[in-house]
DNA sequence: AACCGTTCCAACCGCATGTGG
DNA sequence: GCCACATGCGGTTGGAACGGT
């Protein structure tokens, strides 16, 4: 037996929303809230419509703090970063975009950015290596590896106690998301770290959770550094890190980092 | 003007997760 | 711990709008 549908489609409207519909939303929810009851809300409301699609229509149109209209270069750079390190989390993508939503980031990744990123990429404007979507191009005239590799295990992974203020530096904490993230297997630039390492803005979350490791480097990294739990972070005795401080003591931000730093 | 292919985004779907009894 | 139900989330789809021929 499957699960009970959440309504019964036959008496539900469907499909777009007309504006008295919106109307009828906007006015219900503005002068009672959601009451934690979308399923019962339609109905109260006056609509024929899922509870479910009348909370997509609150939250992903009529809020009043939806921001509509194109994404700015800086939203861009917040998207691409955060993509590359957490994969397609879109609401925690968009939580750290002010009005947007995880549908109008996920759209926007879908149709626009992610081609922009690759077309950008064709171009050198962004490195290859700081691509996330390098492993879906085309790596011509060489031919594919004759054997993929095996799966990737998720990354990073994301500690479920949260931290508080005291307990990260600055750069790595943010009250709207605190909880730092363990990484494995470890950034490869943990092997490496050159000076300009942090330079580049995409190995770093812009609003400042983590370094990011990259996909195709993630196999080397993890056979040749081990890593331990040290309280609630992640770090590598084995590279002499042994705290956050002593890790980002041996980094150095320049250009658009430096301001997280400072 | 008509047709066709592409782009874009609102909305839907089903699974995962959270919560209360 | 189990179950039922509500909500959250990410992937996918449908169709309107747009641009090219």
């Amino acid at each position: 037996m499957g699960r009970a549908p959440c309504c019964d489609k036959a008496n539900v409207k469907r499909g777009p929303w007309s504006p008295e519909e919106d109307a009828a939303l906007r006015d219900y929810v503005e002068r009672n809230g959601t009451g934690g009851n979308w399923i019962a809300l339609p109905q109260k409301a006056g609509l024929k419509r899922c509870g479910k699609s009348c909370r997509l229509r609150w939250l992903n149109y009529l809020r009043p703090d939806i921001k509509h209209g194109g994404f700015t270069e800086e939203e861009d750079n917040i998207i691409f970063s955060l993509y590359r390190n957490i994969g397609s989390r879109w609401s925690v993508i968009a939580s750290q975009l002010p009005g947007r939503t995880d549908n109008d980031v996920k759209n926007y990744w879908n149709t626009k950015l992610k081609k922009k990123i690759l077309a950008a990429t064709e171009t050198n404007t962004i490195p290859l290596s700081s691509n996330p979507l390098a492993k879906f191009q085309h790596s011509s005239p060489s031919p594919p590896a004759p054997t993929p590799p095996p799966p990737l295990p998720p990354f990073p992974l994301i500690k479920t106690e949260p931290f508080s203020a005291g307990d990260l530096p600055p750069v790595l904490f943010d009250s709207a998301f605190p909880y730092a993230f363990e990484f494995y297997p470890p950034p490869p630039m943990l092997q490496h770290f050159p000076d300009t390492i942090l330079a580049d803005e995409a190995h770093v979350v812009s609003r400042g959770y983590g370094l990011s490791p990259l996909a195709e480097d993630v196999s080397a990294a993890s056979s040749s550094v081990t890593m331990e739990n040290n309280g609630d972070a992640a770090f590598f005795p084995d590279l002499g890190f042994t705290s956050w401080t002593d890790l980002l003591g041996g980094l150095s931000a320049t250009g658009p980092l430096q301001s997280l730093f400072s």
